[in-house]
DNA sequence: AGAGAAAATGTGATAAGGTAACATTGCTGT
DNA sequence: ACAGCAATGTTACCTTATCACATTTTCTCT
């Protein structure tokens, strides 16, 4: 069979235990390949911003980024956390959650992909899963009402597959 | 002068000029009578900020609903209007658009459906379109995740009809 | 009708999220 | 070196949202 190369992350790593150092690293790596392609700098703030959203798969709040950049030696001031997300976010290089009025790094950085967000209401986990099916049934519901779709946000809400079994059962 | 009984009335109004005035009415009507099926209290303050926001098909921050109810007599302090809005979302009788960090009428109140909303970036309008295929796409998309949806959000960003033509010359 | 519980509202205070504006630093090219 | 521009630091402020608690209204049951 055809064997997978290293091209999908997001579909390996969500929701699924896995070597999240390398796939940190990794992602990392791709961002900064991806930026000296696109001829955008990676300065220090931002890389040690993008460095943050890697540590776990979550979205972070820009207060919450700001706090860990200022105690890194930035300034700690909102701008400085809100321009490093902002230059990530226009770059491909991280993505906003709405949902959360919070950020969370893009897993497949230069892919140039339409991003749909599955984020679990348990733990926090949130995974990009590709979606051009999703894309398309929104173009066209669109094309029906003669509406040009310039950005588009889809977010699900709900439990991932470790959370499923037993997050109910409070109520 | 009963005409329209079983219409679909976002499909028809949607970027469309329209008799909003009956259109809104007829929204409010249907909203009050979901509410009365549904058993729940259609109290002065939620009935007039539902008003207020079907007074134009656009959505509304929580603040400018607040100023418009403060002038009706209503309470001026933020829950005043975070409260009717909620409890407007809740029984489906308005919708957060969480890309405007607004609030917008339902245009099917009672109909239990899936929102999809249209932002016109240029004039402000948003409409509700049906869109089940991407409910189902992105059902489909979560389940190869193994990831249960509860509540999603589907939303685009971009020109009406209207505004499509002439509105990308400024640049 | 009247007591008690529950729902809804009024109000003050504050948390959380986000931007404007301007001074300063530092890189880039000539 | 120096002009021009990108990036950063910093101050101040604005918008959005929630908490906590007192008061009133409405519902429910006797
Ligand atoms: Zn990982
Ligand atoms: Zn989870
Ligand atoms: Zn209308
Ligand atoms: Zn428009």
């Amino acid at each position: 069979m055809v064997k997978q190369r290293d091209t999908k992350p997001s579909a390996k790593t969500a929701f699924v235990t896995h070597d999240h150092e390398g796939c940190a690293a990794g992602t990392l790596h791709r961002a900064q390949e991806a930026a000296r392609e696109k001829g955008v700098r990676m300065t220090p703030v931002r890389q040690r911003a993008l460095e943050i959203l890697l540590e776990e798969h979550r979205a972070m709040g820009a207060y919450e980024v700001l706090d860990r950049l200022a105690a890194d030696g930035f300034g700690n001031q909102p701008p400085v956390a809100y321009r490093a997300l902002e230059f990530l976010v226009e770059n491909g290089l991280a993505h906003r959650v709405r949902r959360l009025n919070a950020f969370a790094a893009c897993m497949r950085p230069g892919e140039d992909h339409a991003p749909v967000f599955l984020i679990c209401r348990a733990c926090g986990e949130v995974a990009e899963a590709g979606a051009d099916e999703v894309r398309s049934a929104l173009l066209d519901a669109a094309a029906r009402h003669n509406f040009t779709v310039e950005r588009a946000t889809v977010e699900a809400l709900g439990l991932c597959p470790r959370c499923v079994d037993g997050a109910e059962v409070v109520a």
